[in-house]
DNA sequence: TCCTAAGCGAGACGGTACGTCTTGTCTTCCA
DNA sequence: TGGAAGACAAGACGTACCGTCTCGCTTAGGA
């Protein structure tokens, strides 16, 4: 059976493409970051940026999506120590450790707000499911929207400063902080909601 | 000596083009909107424009600081019941109901982030000033930049929410919420940093 | 009375936009010029180009129109002796003689055909007119539009083959040798056709 | 010793490219087709259109060469009839009359001018060639090169509008046309020189 | 009440970036 | 292993904004 194969330039551009964005990301910003500034970095014509990438945003997207799957199979690896939310935060945390430079230019202020607009959803599905059960018992309570993008934007808000003040704490530290000061709380609503 | 008078055209001028730029962050957004959709709704010349701001961001930012002396007045006014960081919070989601065209487009996600990295700045420093004391005494206590952080952090993120999702809770809804979410993980920080 | 008065930047601009492209012409041909080109060496922006000329065969229509303006007042200053199709055909000679760079732009086969396909024109509906009355007498003669369009060609041949050769003859050289050529055969067909 | 035999699919890769070329300058023209609209008619893929041709001004050409190697043939199958300059005509009238597609595409005004170019030098050699002689004998005779020209841009001329025109006129009578037009001058000419 | 400096609209202008299109070369895969 | 398919670098195209500028007109406020 004949598998279509492919022409192996192709990944290699879209990787050159992706791996120029990021730093000129990093050196610039993602805002005033031009295709001319990127094609230029990774020795890329014009015609070839538009043919794999519709703009800019595209191109930070598909990489975004490259780092998520990857994070996706570092949750999985450390599932038995990493469930509920904040074993999800802790994942995040120390993948962000582990490819600090992508999640710089990412989810650091340097970056746009795609890629945080996206893992805001993905965080606040993840918690409406896991409390939509405990939330339900309650008659009048907190507002379940509330709470979710509550717990979600803390932590983002969390990754972000870490990343950006270049500071030194652990991944693990990170997370007990986002603990602290965010359980409490949490607690509380679900026991009185 | 001759006091220097006024042409009263020119305060007239400034604020045909903010409301212009409100109106139009209100239909676009911020970053869609061009110099040219405000001038041609404030019906005023190209260089008038040039002659009173920078560029957009800067006629945002003169929009948002008189809205934010007005803030100031209005926490003046009320400052018996408004003490502390949860009589701020309240005060400044009272003044966003009073105000929520403007508040919409300068802090609601159509909006840049140019307001809401000056409100970030304004509480951080508040309460880096007001939390002082209380975690000197802590030995080796919660990094305090990560507790402001969070604090001011938390409350942008409810504001935002509320306004982009037109939520009818009133402002003292609001602010239970956010005391809720946020005081009880302070608190235990406080007490044994 | 308030004669509307009209920014003189504008015709210099267009000015030397018409001036670029001749002289880029005459370097390299109608063809090759690009836009980028003319407005490098007319030191004008790209978009500025774009507001006064949709794109390079409308400034070039445009030169040539200001171009035939002056052969009309030429041809107006000089009618007495220039009746007839071979006054008009002198009258031309005279002045491509006499505005010899522009000509060889416009009419040489550096420059592409607009001009030419309008000169083409313009003789052939004159002389149309001119032999109407004459070709209406014979009963089943010559074709007219063939005898027009012979004329108009021959001419239009010989012009740029002077421009393209830099031919030391004169214009009324050209012209004597056009109407040898031309001027028996047309003759013959007049009386028998 | 093995004959080099030719591939041939060879040959045919060219043919499938020759009609291409011609169908789409009937439909818009030479200068607006694209090498893409060509190989896209002709199946074929790019690097094959280059490695066969240097330019569509080279497939253009080729497919000139043909045509004009097929007008010789007819030319000495019939040279009996045909000789001197308006036998040459004669004929040329007839081969564009049989091959009316292709002579179109080549020498009407869709086609750009590399045809009519080579015609053009085609028959002003052999018109000086021919002329040589008679002009030689006149001591300060008509430019002969401007004889040639003229003899041979009429003919192009009428060729031009003939295949432009779609007219109903047959070779002959476009011959007969073209020596009513051109050769009383001439002679004129040859007698006075 | 007139005069004059300045505010102003209108918009031309040089630039810069965009996303599209075409060219001619060069690499990869397949028959 | 030679030729077809098509990915690619290069660069021109026409459009959209930007921030600067020049131009006359209106108009406010001091004389």
């Amino acid at each position: 059976m004949p598998t279509k194969t492919v022409d192996r330039r192709i990944e290699r551009t879209r990787q050159l493409l992706q791996e120029a964005l990021i730093a000129v990301i990093l050196e610039k910003g993602f805002e005033a970051a031009t295709v001319q500034d990127v094609i230029d970095r990774a020795n890329v014509g014009r015609s070839t940026f538009y043919a794999h990438f519709q703009d800019k945003e595209d191109l930070l997207l598909s990489g975004f999506e490259h780092l998520w799957a990857e994070f996706e199979k570092h949750l999985n690896a450390a599932s038995a120590n990493n469930e509920g939310p904040w074993g999800l935060s802790l994942s995040m945390f120390q993948h962000a450790e582990s490819q600090r430079r992508l999640y710089k230019a990412m989810a650091g202020k340097q970056g746009g707000n795609i890629a945080l607009t996206y893992i805001q959803k993905y965080l606040s599905g993840y918690l409406t499911d896991h409390l939509k059960q405990q939330l339900a018992k309650r008659k009048k309570g907190f507002p379940p929207e509330i709470l979710s993008y509550h717990i979600a934007s803390s932590f983002i808000s969390l990754l972000t400063w870490w990343l950006d003040n270049d500071s030194t704490y652990s991944a693990e530290q990170m997370n007990d902080f986002y603990r602290q000061l965010v359980e409490p709380g949490v607690n509380m609503i679900m026991q009185n909601g």
